[in-house]
DNA sequence: TGCTAATTTCATTTTTTTTTGAAAACTTTG
DNA sequence: CAAAGTTTTCAAAAAAAAATGAAATTAGCA
């Protein structure tokens, strides 16, 4: 059955919005790069951001000229971080990926799932750091204290201050 | 401890206290490949983090088991951090190092050489962005316009914020 | 239920990043 | 200033990360 193909068929779209989406496609592979994510999903990101409609995946194929492979990896990963959302096309059984624009939003499911979890396993390291010391009773153990102590004050301003991040982003 | 310590020339540091510089190497490791800094980098510095003394390249390659190349890779990037700096040995012509472990201004420095200068370019993007719209006036449009500003807005609430993180960290 | 489109998975390939190591370039000092 | 010690550089190798594509799985629909 014929798809309702909104972009690449008839093409309501021209040359200046290709353009757009170029520029976008680029602003979000370098802020995701940033990130620590592959290029694919700032692609993904970066397509859906500008456009008018939500997009089945193969359409995200063809337009990004990435595999299928990539298209499903990169959009789990932003379907994860709530970065997209799937919206009902009636009489299409496709999904279709809109991009969820709420950077406060987003940048918070960033931080509970990407770095929080790598300051727990920071705490029981530190922790382990602390029985490693306990039992010598050298003159460097003060210096030694002094050190772990400052990583426990880092991890606990860390813990604190980056989920308080994303309310402090005024706008 | 009569350990067969792997660790090469003078040797004050015993057990207990190799495993802390584990830990740590361990801890720093991973706290700078979240921040994107190669493993080596992480390494030396953790190394030094708990060094009572200030370590010579020679030493860092030896207790590391890392290439020359990349302990002077690795230490040029700390160096550029600021996250060690060199302290004068009489009688030895090596330079030695010490770990910087004031953290808030490690990460102040961090924000200000690998973030701000994207953020640069980030808003150059933008401005392209605004440009291929204008000239346009369709009605989708003003979808595109409410899209760039979200973007601008975005980059100027991190613009601020950014580099006025390390002041909220209270450590 | 069976058929087919859509999506996911994952072994393999490709690309990118990091490390290595040896040569070049400095630097001190005898 | 030459010789030895130290550090940097950079082409090549190794390792790690990401993308591919085809097989397997899942889900929609008649």
């Amino acid at each position: 059955m014929p798809h309702p193909s909104p972009i690449s068929g008839n093409q309501t779209v021209q040359k200046s919005n290709r353009d757009l989406e170029i520029e976008s496609i680029d602003f979000f592979v370098r802020m995701m790069s940033m990130l620590g994510m592959p290029r694919s999903v700032g692609e993904i990101y970066g397509l859906l951001y500008f456009s008018t409609t939500a997009l089945p995946m193969d359409q995200i194929v063809s337009r990004l000229g990435i595999s299928l492979g990539s298209a499903s990896q990169g959009l789990k990963t932003l379907r994860s971080l709530k970065a997209v959302r799937t919206s009902y096309v009636p009489g299409d059984r496709r999904d279709h990926y809109l991009a969820e624009t709420e950077f406060r939003r987003l940048f918070s499911n960033f931080i509970k799932e990407e770095i929080m979890p790598h300051m727990e396993s920071a705490k029981e390291r530190i922790q382990r750091m602390e029985d490693s010391l306990s039992g010598t009773d050298e003159p460097t153990d003060e210096f030694y204290q002094i050190r772990i102590e400052k990583l426990k004050k880092l991890t606990r301003a860390g813990g604190r201050l980056l989920p308080a991040l994303a309310g402090l982003l005024k706008f």
